[in-house]
DNA sequence: ACTTAAACGAGACGGTACGTCTTGTCTTCCG
DNA sequence: CGGAAGACAAGACGTACCGTCTCGTTTAAGT
């Protein structure tokens, strides 16, 4: 991504004990007061070393939470479509809970004014969520368990939009629950009159 | 809400031309550039003063973000349940629009570091308008238009979930093709095997 | 002094508790640490009744010490030169302790870059002591035990000059025996080769 | 003496145009007026090196003075006690000159409400002009032409404090001829009957 | 006693400087 | 020669006082 320098040469060390500050810290005093400082600190490492692998600490916790979160296993793959909606979307919203502390709800916000970041964690983070979801859905429109001519980007926003809904406003995240609820409604927006096709 | 000391000595110019300047400053250098510093200096005010009536940046630019959303008119009742939503919908949109220099976006991003913000959004900016929904909704049970046994507040996410998924991302605003198609899918959701009601 | 408004309508009360206040914050806090905001606060008046009467807290302080410093008996006359210069210098050694927290030290100090506090803290409260001082070594001159001929100024400046050495190098102030020493030394230098004239 | 970072990795280009422009503005608007953020501006530096090496404004100027102090010429021995200790007086006076806009007199000042900056005035600045004046005394009492068992201190005060006294008090610095009058005195007071000696 | 102009308490205001903090770049020294 | 250590310029932070300025409310002089 940013590695403007001589890839080859780069300290892996140093890499590590700078993600793994950064995940301490933002535990511990939150995304909002973290600072490179305290991050460059924390690590053991100069403040340059950072800036000269990264460009922001919104990068910097990117990576950190990017991977973490390739190192969770995929979603087991059940044949009822609700359900595999309904387990993508609890990994989701284990990422960003709790809502205060969670890198990814402090990196959101930060993207809101950083087109960079935002451009970063849509491709990097986000984006093998969406295509999931995709794949199943279409899996589902093969197996005609969804319409055929359903816009998936409208599926995505009812399923997922109410969650993003409720972290912005500290509503607090869904429970197993309300996460059933929510996707027999939003699938339940793409019934027909005659059936479910 | 803020307000902590005597409110009628308070100078009404100064309030006004510090509102004036916030909004005008977020317009020109976005809410994330924006500094109290540079408030006071617009305004012709000390930073005390501001300082005085207001905690942060974010409380200012509340109390202009919702006098200036105040000013609107309210939305006229058309008696189409789908069409009332999708204006309410729009003026919403419309206060997020650009979603960068947006001021409401900037709030919304500080208040997911901010819990005294946040509540202080919730309340104030977004809790009319979630009123407008709810009741509208309840006339439309009223009416047989919308099933009465329906959770509103699941409703609200189907509807305006969407939006924030959107803004969260830079994925845009929706167009008023795009939010119809919403509203239509989300309205969709409650219905019933046998009809509306 | 300051006085611009009608010195008739002056609430002797407020007068009375804006000098009280003043000796007493100077004697916790030290004269440099003394505000006029605190003043007014303990003295239960406005900043402005402060401003109307006097320029700066200088002023104050000049009027508070000024007051007590009257309040103060006469030096009795001994008919030995020495003894009663001592006792006049060690009348001023007495309003310069303690060196910190002496109000008559930090309007020494202020004066420094203050002309106007500088004239009147001159003429209020030293010109007296110089007077005094004058009028006993004239005394001395018409009694036949100081030469005639004698600069009083040049007797002035070693009698009180190293006090205020001493003070303006935090030396501490002398006791009774340097006192004696000093006055002994400063009248020597007056002798003459033949006798004391 | 302050310095508490490492000095080793001092930039001597910023050291220096700090006390240059201290000096400037000392000399352009006064000691009182001064403030750290003009220097700072002046200087063309930032306020956080300055407090990185300097605890106030006084340690600064201190900086600044001493080492414009250091750069003069000893005093020559010409032989005469009276020249010599003159000469020496005459230094001093020079250095606080005019006494408004004198760096010397604005830290004397402020050395009055601050213990710290005392002592470090008192021994910097002050201590190398006590040992020059108490040097040459003993020098004149082992060639006999100051008596053997005089107190030290107490010629210090009677030559250098009328000069204090008249700083205090906006007296104005004596001319050479004023000079003269006063160690004349002050030498004489250490006349013995019998004699020099 | 009645009026009326002032002095008053309270405290908001525009300013200025404070001393601290964090950012992102630049420099120095050590291994 | 790479990296830790950290100094540096920039500039915003939130606070403290300054001295000025309304506000109503006493309060005491001169009707």
């Amino acid at each position: 991504m940013p590695t403007p320098p001589n890839p080859l040469r780069r300290n892996e060390a140093s890499r590590r004990s700078i993600l793994d500050a950064a995940l301490e810290l933002c535990a511990e005093v939150g995304y909002g007061r973290l600072t490179v400082e305290a991050i460059a600190a924390r690590a053991g490492v100069s403040k340059k070393t950072i800036y000269r692998w990264w460009p922001s600490k919104g990068a910097v916790m990117l990576d950190a939470v990017d991977e973490r979160a390739k190192a969770v296993a995929a979603h087991p793959y059940t044949g009822d479509l609700a359900t595999d909606l309904r387990n993508q979307l609890a990994a989701v919203v284990a990422l960003l809970t709790p809502s205060d502390r969670s890198p990814v709800a402090g990196l959101i916000a930060e993207a809101m004014h950083d087109d960079e970041l935002a451009h970063d964690l849509r491709e990097r983070l986000i984006r093998p969520r969406i295509d999931s979801f995709d794949e199943r859905l279409r899996q589902a429109q093969r197996d005609g368990q969804f319409p055929a001519d359903a816009d998936l980007d409208v599926a995505l926003g009812l399923v997922y939009g109410p969650i993003y809904h409720r972290l912005v406003f500290h509503l607090g995240m869904p429970d197993a629950a309300q996460l059933d609820t929510l996707v027999t409604h939003a699938l339940r927006a793409f019934v027909t009159k005659s059936g479910t096709s």
